[in-house]
DNA sequence: AGGTCTGTTCAGCT
DNA sequence: TAGCTGAACAGACC
């Protein structure tokens, strides 16, 4: 599932076709691509090339050097993938063939992933892997929501996930439901610390769910700490799992 | 074979 | 306004 490590290693991927000119387009999918109208994404990029590959938490651009900026998600189980990769394309929901003959897809089962002319990412919060201390306990810590909640907000900071919250919370041992105006300082500085680590391990590891709360994700999993038997809950909207000794409700 | 789960974003609600 | 719920999709799993 792709978080922040995900993008950050797609938008590694798609720094490898910098500098080509497109030369195809496939922007059939039109759920997929948006807008809707057949064809723009397609007549916007041929003949371009793209000259830097950007991330913000989970969003993915390519800019032009005076064109359009071509947005990318990966929405819940997308990749970038390269011509060269084995697997076959059954899942390609958006594609571009250069003048070199490089060519990579937008490879996704779910169709959740989107592909934009000009994104608008000025609503997402700051990226996860460089927030400030400040900055974090100012959009983190504030507010009545649970602290899993607010970490999952992109609007509050960008790229966290679901796996990525539960393996954070659980390093800097704080409870997930716990309200987010009631960590302390130190709270707030070891959760913002924990979450880095997370990241650069996922990142350097080949994903989330290296994690080692996340490995073996599933009921009756014991906390690789402690022993004690994982606590299993619906909080923010999704399934987490914390350890209830590790990770005490008052505050530490 | 059918039902449930998954995980991200956005629209719509309180 | 902050926070929550459900819809969107389609494959994996039981």
């Amino acid at each position: 599932m792709p978080e922040l490590p995900e993008a950050e290693r797609a938008r590694q991927i798609l720094e490898s076709v910098l500098g080509r000119r497109v030369t195809a387009v496939d922007d059939a999918d039109d759920y997929v691509c948006r807008p809707h109208q057949r064809g723009e994404i397609r007549s916007a990029l041929l003949g371009h090339e793209f000259v830097r590959a950007g991330r913000r938490g989970k969003f993915l651009w390519l800019d032009t050097a005076d064109g359009p900026t071509l947005g990318l998600h990966l929405g819940m189980a997308g990749r970038i993938a390269l011509d060269s990769d084995a697997e076959r394309p059954h899942w390609d929901r958006f594609a571009i063939d250069f003048a070199d003959g490089t060519r990579f897809a937008l490879r996704d089962k779910r169709r959740l992933g989107r592909a934009v002319l000009n994104p608008d990412i000025s609503h997402v919060g700051p990226d996860a892997a460089d927030i400030t201390r400040a900055d974090f306990r100012e959009r983190v810590g504030r507010g009545a929501a649970p602290v899993k909640a607010r970490l999952l907000d992109q609007k509050a900071l960008a790229g966290v996930g679901n796996l990525l919250a539960d393996e954070a919370l659980w390093r800097a041992r704080v409870a997930p439901a716990r309200a987010t105006g009631e960590l302390s300082e130190q709270e707030l500085d070891r959760l913002r610390r924990e979450l880095r680590a997370a990241m650069r391990d996922a990142i350097r590891d080949g994903g989330v769910h290296t994690g080692l709360l996340i490995v073996d994700r599933g009921r009756g999993q014991r906390c690789p700490r402690c022993s004690a038997a994982l606590e299993r809950e619906r909080i923010g909207g999704r399934t987490t799992f914390w350890c209830p000794r590790c990770q005490p409700e008052a505050p530490v």
